[in-house]
DNA sequence: ATCGATGCAAACGCTTTGCACTCTT
DNA sequence: AAGAGTGCAAAGCGTTTGCATCGAT
């Protein structure tokens, strides 16, 4: 699915996302949004915030049992995960070729990339304590 | 939350999952436990589960926008999921220590884990085009 | 004018939870 | 006997979808 058409709700969308360092899920965009556009429903949120990912304008970042969060930072990184209050970093550094080491064992596997997901504790959660 | 009875239904979940190598989910113990406990119901099979996460007899595998699978597999090790079949593979090699290579640049945080997920195609479907 | 995008509300799939009952300890 | 574990059903939450309408092209 194509976005054939740029409206409002899409730009301002995208622009949320893109003013965002929090790794924001639907229902913060759609908060933020309406300040924008506040009409919006959640329901077009979720099909823009899909759209804007087919397009590759944003990527997804998944956390095991919460709600899909979105990044507008396109290049490949790793993401740092705090188990203690749940925020999400980036982690813009060089990591070995794991696609290429594990290419080579998988035989007749088609590998198109690995996602990296560290967890722990973040600096402040872990010096309040 | 610590298993202090070992009831049938427990064990029944729990050798479900390590007679199993398709990282099965919650619906799929359910209906392989219920040909050894008929009465189990969905919600102990989710209590169960849980339980023996909790205890470190099993660990989970999280696959975007689909349902939580579990594995019997303890060893720290990454996953391969096809994009087309939705297959869950293990990937048993070893990989470079990430946790290490980040610790040393995230200054201040504890980094204790590093989750790798592959994705692409498998060799069947990658041979079924 | 077309037909993709929207707003609304209902429905969905996975998971959790409240309650009374059961059964391991 | 105590209280952790169970079965059932209802509810929760994030997300998707059907449909009538709107509006970008």
């Amino acid at each position: 699915m194509a976005i054939v058409r740029f409206t409002k709700q899409r730009q301002a969308v995208l622009e949320v996302v893109r003013g965002s360092t929090e790794h924001p899920d639907a229902a913060h965009v759609f908060d933020a949004v309406k300040q924008i556009v506040p009409s919006i429903s959640l329901g077009t949120v979720y099909r823009s915030l899909e759209a804007l990912v087919q397009e590759g304008h944003l990527i997804q970042v998944q956390q095991p049992g919460q709600a899909t969060r979105y990044d507008a930072r396109l290049e490949d990184h790793a993401h740092f995960m705090c188990d203690a209050c749940g925020e999400v970093f980036d982690v813009l550094i060089e990591l070995p070729d794991l696609v290429g080491l594990v290419s080579a064992k998988l035989e007749g596997f088609g590998v198109k990339e690995a996602r990296v997901e560290f967890h722990g504790t973040c600096r402040r959660c872990k010096h309040s304590n």
